[in-house]
DNA sequence: GCTAAATTATTGAAGCTTCAAGTAATTCAC
DNA sequence: GTGAATTACTTGAAGCTTCAATAATTTAGC
């Protein structure tokens, strides 16, 4: 009786899979006592950058960052410093703490279970098919 | 330099498309006053369907169903009936009103941009694929 | 140079999410 | 049949998300 049209159910299968990413995600991350929002932040501090162009990384809102650095900061993983030719703009940086925790973040949000169980040649379709998905 | 691994790779794809669908939906629904959440419970609400079972469906923990369920019914889109043969129950139900919307949120659901313009022979192989990581 | 417009970060409101704790009702165990 | 677990729903706390509004600063126009 579903009368699902295929691409629903497409839909339903990436949001699925989605889930479980993240769900892992979370699992993996809350051993750090990190959030995913966290654990991304922290990811693009390879370098220092403004709050400003965290939040075009991150696909989100900048007052949302507001919130993510409050919570960083406080635990002394990362740190705003105001820049001296601007004085609107707050750069974070991490802290020696934070960049240990970074690398452990980091090596969380490169695995993905699931996917890795396929074999090469369906991740090479599947990452093909994925993209071209994205394109359109 | 990012030497990221491929199933670092997917993951991001899969995640990246499924930041498009629900913002795709997030906007079609908000024609309707409708959030996601909202309208997922909408759609599981063919027959009535006490809140607990209502929580199941949607993969969520059923302290949240209630505030979804509160903004719904201060709508006057569902309504909670005591269940008579077990007065802890609250089965959900739509009224005259919620049915007319769930039926305009179902076909806003169905649509999937991205994956519909793909050709159907991708679709199917995108499906399968999809189909075995969720099974890993 | 000085006003107007744009930009950066923050705050607050509303909604979703999870978890932990609490209440009411039912079931189980003896 | 009464006391102890179990189950259904709710509430509250903490975090994420968006949007709208605000304060501080910078840039642009004139």
């Amino acid at each position: 009786m579903a009368k699902a049209t295929k691409q629903e159910d497409i839909a339903r299968l990436v949001l699925d899979l989605s889930r479980n990413l993240t769900g892992h995600y979370e699992a993996r991350l809350a051993e750090l006592h990190l959030t995913i929002p966290q654990a991304m932040l922290l990811r693009q501090l390879g370098d220092a950058l403004p709050m400003n162009e965290a939040a075009g990384k991150l696909h989100c809102d900048p007052s949302n960052v507001t919130g993510i650095v409050d919570r960083l900061e406080a635990r002394g993983l990362i740190e705003r410093r105001h820049l001296a030719t601007d004085r609107r703009v707050k750069q974070l940086a991490l802290t020696p703490a934070g960049r240990r925790l970074r690398r452990r973040a980091e090596a969380i949000l490169q695995t993905a279970p699931g996917v890795s169980d396929l074999p090469a040649g369906d991740q090479a379709a599947l990452q093909a098919l994925l993209t071209r998905s994205l394109r359109h």
